[in-house]
DNA sequence: TGCCAGGCCGGGT
DNA sequence: ACCCGGCATGGC
């Protein structure tokens, strides 16, 4: 739930740094960082950027898991996923992408999660426009693939990978080996 | 040296 | 319902 804070618009690499320093003080666990002070937890997770704004969101996630959950994710992951999506939608600081990755990653529950890499690749095969809002871009996905965390996970870090290697900048493209071309009026064409 | 990274929020149209 | 500026460090 941490890393799916902290990566918000960053690199995984700095946040590594940043839950490194985070372990180094103890500090992955609900009741702990509900009793730092937040000037104390941004510091540390100074690394990851945006650190004010974040820790006050670790705050924040971590005070709803403890008043609604007793702290235990375990606990929380027992409600049903729509309500639990919606909760954590509540939450200030909690998108649609965070509360999806908290899911599946910290709940092995069976979200998919749309980011910007999904999304780049996507578009860049013509299967969606630029437009596409999140919802739809997982229901692409969860309609079409039998609902198992462990296939959304994997599903999603090659997305990632592919991305990170070919789907950078549009000049990025060279190489890809996803890539095709679709026939004259193709409908997952976008229109001109 | 500048540009950008696995978002989200709040205020303005 | 969209659009935009702000938030910030580290790597290439």
């Amino acid at each position: 739930m941490v890393g799916a804070i902290l990566t918000q618009n960053t690199a995984w690499t700095n946040v590594e740094k940043a839950i490194t320093a985070l372990r180094g003080a103890s500090l992955l666990n609900p009741r702990a960082i509900d009793r730092v002070p937040q000037a104390h937890l941004a510091g540390l997770i100074r690394p990851a950027g945006y650190y004010n704004m974040k820790a006050e969101r670790l705050k924040q996630v971590t005070r709803f898991l403890l008043t609604h959950y007793g702290g235990s994710v375990r606990r929380m992951c027992r409600t049903e996923l729509p309500v639990l999506r919606g909760e954590l939608l509540e939450i200030s600081g909690v998108g649609e992408e965070t509360a999806d990755s908290i899911l599946l990653y910290a709940g092995d529950l069976p979200i998919f999660v749309v980011d910007a890499y999904t999304r780049r690749v996507l578009e860049r095969h013509g299967l969606i426009l630029a437009n596409t809002r999140y919802g739809e871009i997982q229901r692409l996905f969860m309609t079409h693939l039998p609902a198992d965390a462990a296939l959304f996970n994997e599903y999603h870090a090659l997305l990632v990978a592919v991305g990170k290697t070919y789907c950078r900048r549009t000049s990025d493209c060279d190489g890809c080996p996803l890539r095709y071309d679709l026939p004259n009026g193709s409908p997952l064409l976008p229109r001109p």
